[in-house]
DNA sequence: TATGAATGAGCTTTCATTCAT
DNA sequence: AATGAATGAAAGCTCATTCAT
């Protein structure tokens, strides 16, 4: 009578699905032309379903975003976390490996929300709470990977995690967004090791330290 | 009629004046509200003249932004050129000065950007060659500041100044969009002053290096 | 298969149940938001049926008011005709009950049509006919009570009937819509009950009149 | 140097000429479709402009109907002002004409606002005073005229001048909407004028009660 | 030369209606 | 028979750009 338990409504699936389908088209308009610039009618179209049933999901332009928005957070946090059980691995090894994943497998962040009203956007995700526990879930992820670092004795103790979270995120994101990248000579992955290579330098427990130490 | 040679430019004058408040008052705008809710009538209406008028100066709105950051990108150059001058200071300490100076005068180059269709725009200025003159000119004025460190022994040899120069950027960028910063804890500036030693701690010679050059 | 003679019409009872179901919903949906902000999916909503139930029942919105205004019509006057069965009152006492009836009871009728496009969805029912029937049936009980009145001596008989019947109506629905009765000082009710009896005052035979015919 | 004062500035006369334009058709379209068929392109078609222009002297539609709706009470007041000057006729046959006015240059006034979410749209109008201000205005200066009819003993006393004016513009209202008299047997016309003069048998001082006072 | 009234493409969102399940 | 997901026409409104004055 009920549907099986191995089947979860397939009604259920299939809109799933749907929105999956939506999320990853509406994610890859809004990294290659930011908020404005994406057009429902032409989300739809690409998706290939009318511009009405975007909103059957999606009750606002706005919810469309958030959604994305979470879902990459998510994403990349599950990302780090996974790293973060690696223990056999060197933290910073690790580190530049999530660095390296976040960079290629993601998307325009900076250009995502270009043309939002983003201050009111970002508001509006604040006020529903969920933002503020990605980023900070985010955040605090990664800054676990980095204090597993100084356990390790690799990273220097006196340097904040949370300041070091910050200048790694700093410098995906610029790496990210082509902005500068364009303009430097070189190749693009060379100079995304390299920064992520500079950052870690800062970081790094210094021989010289552990002599002071002595 | 009788233009004297030595005022040819009165009219002249009078014009390059107006297309300095046009663009004064627009980046105000653009640095508040983002590229798409920048809105020309409103921007005639605090500069004080008609809207038909910026037409006059800027074609389009396209160009009115492209003159934006050419202007922008000026002044920065010009300011790190000027900290170039000052060779008794350590490098480092200039950098950092350059960095304040950028972050605290400077107007949100993140958003500033929301909502033009980013890659039309920037492509559009590449067409015009001259943003990456600007940009290149930009990057490479930061460059020899390090270069000077470099020279004086403040910094390590070893690491690519243009790499140094993203990363310093990448930094700034970050720390001038609020996104990240919002959701830590502890103060503004701090977080800023940290964030850009860390990269500096990558950067400077190592006690350690220079005793195994010995 | 065994429909029994007598109960040809489970079904067709219960069919019948149903659509007296959604016109009493949508009757009140209708008086309180006016027929373009009556929402089918709300409406069905309500009843507790799918939304596509309903076209089962109502091919068009248009045919669901176009139901309900002839079942209001269809009420009115029975109410009316059993009013015309109490010969042992006064006419003009019954006439006076029926109209605060109509008022008490009644929806708005004003803004029960507001927002459709009020000619075509007259055409449309005109063109139904039965509409023609129900509002000439309506206006003709109405007048059989004035006729009764006038036969009793109560009304002057060189008043035609049909235009008291308009005046009557006019008042009701005046009174019905808040516009007017809203800027006026008093109690909504006793402004009603005053403007009948004005009318009525019209209509009376007058003492004076019945003098002269001496 | 400015312009002549018997030319208030030209531009000033256009535009008031082009937004009497725009509220005469506005006023056709809206008694014709209703608010909610009212459809501001189609609008601005039939004027011969654009359809921003028209957003230009209103900034919603909301507005614009607002205007219809002051306007129009200001002209049947500054009417119905102009009768209550000409004191050497009879009140009712003043009355009387203004009706006849009302009814013939004003039609649809009931169906204007069908569909605007009459509500809210007379709640804002409300709140922005103007209106309030226009009915009380209207519905005085309307019981002024029957003052006067009482004062010269035309009328009787002691019905509640209010009251009179309710039904009045009652049977105005019905009369102009054709629901009903659609379905009456007999000319519009005649049908209009009898209906008025009924209410007025309920006015006027009857020949019995002068007896009786005596 | 400077203006701002006029324009209309373009956008988000709603909702009656259809139709596969 | 009953459902509700999908659809797309339609509508209000914004704003870059043009052009008559």
């Amino acid at each position: 009578m009920n549907a099986s338990p191995t089947q979860p409504t397939l009604r259920v699936r299939q809109r799933k699905e749907r929105e999956e389908l939506i999320l990853s088209e509406a994610e890859r308009l809004l990294s290659e032309h930011g908020y404005q610039n994406l057009v429902m009618e032409q989300l739809a179209e690409r998706v290939g379903i009318g511009k009405g049933t975007i909103y059957l999901h999606f009750p606002r332009k706005e919810d469309l975003v958030g959604a994305i928005v979470e879902r990459g957070l998510e994403q990349l946090t599950s990302n780090i976390d996974e790293m973060a059980g690696r223990t056999e691995e060197p933290a910073s090894e690790r580190i530049e490996a999530v660095m390296h994943r976040i960079i290629d497998g993601h998307i325009g962040w900076t250009r995502m929300f270009e043309g939002s009203d983003a201050r009111e956007l970002l508001e509006g995700l604040r006020r529903g709470q969920s933002m503020n526990h990605r980023v900070s879930g985010l955040l605090q992820a990664m800054a676990r990977l980095i204090d597993q670092g100084k356990a390790a004795g690799e990273f220097d103790e006196t340097v904040d995690s949370m300041v070091a979270v910050v200048a790694l995120f700093a410098v995906i994101r610029s790496l990210t967004s082509s902005n500068l990248v364009g303009h430097l000579p070189g190749e693009r992955a060379d100079i995304i090791s390299a920064s992520i290579r500079l950052v870690f330098r800062g970081l790094l427990v210094r021989p010289a330290d552990k002599e002071a130490a002595r």
